[in-house]
DNA sequence: GAACTCTCATTTGTCAAACAAATAGGAGCA
DNA sequence: TGCTCCTATTTGTTTGACAAATGAGAGTTC
């Protein structure tokens, strides 16, 4: 299979996308500069003005460029930051675990070890800032009001504030994979299968270890929880399993397959 | 701006991505499903095909889908495999490192603590095909005519061979953002600030380490690798921002830009 | 009857020309 | 000077068409 995109050419509009992207990468074309216009473009690569748009899309997908209607318009490329990388991070690794390409366990697992590695540096580098964020978290955990949904939010912010305690940009560029992508689906796979207590008193003893600069307190805190958590992805991904048995054939209906009408 | 965004709707091709992605995502589309042909979906979403084409694009680019001709061709959902996942996380980390969106030691640092968090279940899951690996590749870097490139490509595929060695795809998939992401774009960035022959020696030791399930040891070889590279990175990350002020104001010029003539 | 070739219908890939919509800048005017 | 309106530019979208790939079935040959 890959031998053949090898030998076969890729399609104009992936060549044209791949041609700019490496222009951009390569620092050919600048941050926030222009492009040549759609037509330009075409005119250039020799190519039709649809095709160029393909290629302009694909990059848009990545938050490479941005366009603008108007005499000032055009299309620009956009500064990568660390936030939207981080959107894509979660969104890509939402996806597979969505599609049960990893099992709860396995993921479990890795967060244990991963949110383990920033213990060290969030007890080192914490500010008011982070510690103030996950006390309120705590705090809002424990309203027994508080909706599932909202409760699954909590828990990723607090998590999220720990990552953030380390002050290390890459650290939580990365652990966005887990915290941001792969958490907030996991939770919602689990929710059932859990008691909200434990977990909250395991936040409010995480954030005292980290108040308190004790890493091996807060590592053992950490272990205590993904322990817990285990026992409950255990049973939530025996209950996925079953569901695959009997799934429905539901027929193809995609949202806003409507008349848009005001077009 | 983020209002903007929310008060004005999307271009109607981001959409239909959306929709389709939605679809995808929540499973009403489900693996390797044919999508209706792009004219029927041009009807349904009541737009023309070129839009509908775009909004392909969207999710070709975040390889959600494929494409094929013929009659019993069309557009089937892909199976999101963990190898393109993770290369999709590490294109966008090298982005993010290329443009200088992370300074160099805030990659060391991170990858040190996230490569320490491997060590404990790579000994405890490391099989002789990883540990082969990774004495091979050692071997092949103690060759003196081996290359910059050979010698910076060899470096990850040893560091891959360790995260490989915990068996776990979450970690490995979560770490491709800085073994295959991140590490490819700084080693060539500061190749020529550090020598060889010590990192290669800590290779060797990190190898019989995890060999000899020696989980402290590793951690400590580890700790001095990073010790040494951040000194390079400091180098590197000097001269960086020394040759940002000297940067030529190079002029558009955007590869492949020229007759394709056998359109 | 089996196997091979050829044609054809289907579907994506690409092109061409046009209109719609947004918008910045300038002309005209008070 | 400052306001309004017009206009040119650029992306967004539509329509219609042709090109290219390709699987399936008809027809032919052994």
């Amino acid at each position: 299979m890959s031998i053949k995109y090898d030998i076969e050419p890729a399609s104009l509009s992936v060549q044209i996308a791949d041609a700019i992207r490496e222009a951009i990468v390569e620092g050919r074309l600048k941050i926030d500069e222009r492009l040549p216009t759609e037509q330009e473009l075409a005119d250039r690569f020799n190519v039709s003005r649809p095709t160029v748009r393909e290629a302009l899309k694909r990059l848009a997908a990545h938050n490479l460029i941005r366009s603008r209607r108007g005499p000032a318009g055009g299309t620009f490329v956009n500064r990568p930051s660390e936030e939207e990388g981080r959107a894509e991070l979660a969104t890509t690794a939402a996806l597979m675990v969505s599609l049960d390409v990893f099992s709860l366990p396995e993921v479990a697992e890795a967060r244990w070890q991963l949110e383990q590695a920033c213990i060290p540096l969030a007890v080192a580098n914490r500010r008011p800032a982070e510690l103030d964020t996950m006390i309120a978290e705590v705090r809002r955990q424990e309203d027994p009001d508080l909706s599932d949904e909202e409760f699954c939010a909590s828990d990723v912010r607090f998590h999220r504030a720990l990552v953030d305690a380390t002050h290390n940009p890459v650290l939580r560029f990365t652990l966005a994979t887990v915290i941001e992508g792969l958490q907030p689906a996991v939770n919602m796979a689990v929710y059932r299968f859990r008691e909200r207590a434990p977990l909250v008193d395991q936040h409010r003893r995480l954030y005292e270890a980290i108040r308190d600069e004790d890493v091996s307190a807060a590592i053992e805190v950490l272990s205590e929880q993904m322990t817990y958590l285990r026992a409950s992805y255990d049973r939530a991904q025996a209950w996925r399993e079953g569901r695959d048995q009997l799934e429905d054939t539901q027929h193809l209906t995609i949202a806003g397959e409507k008349e848009t009408g005001a077009v």
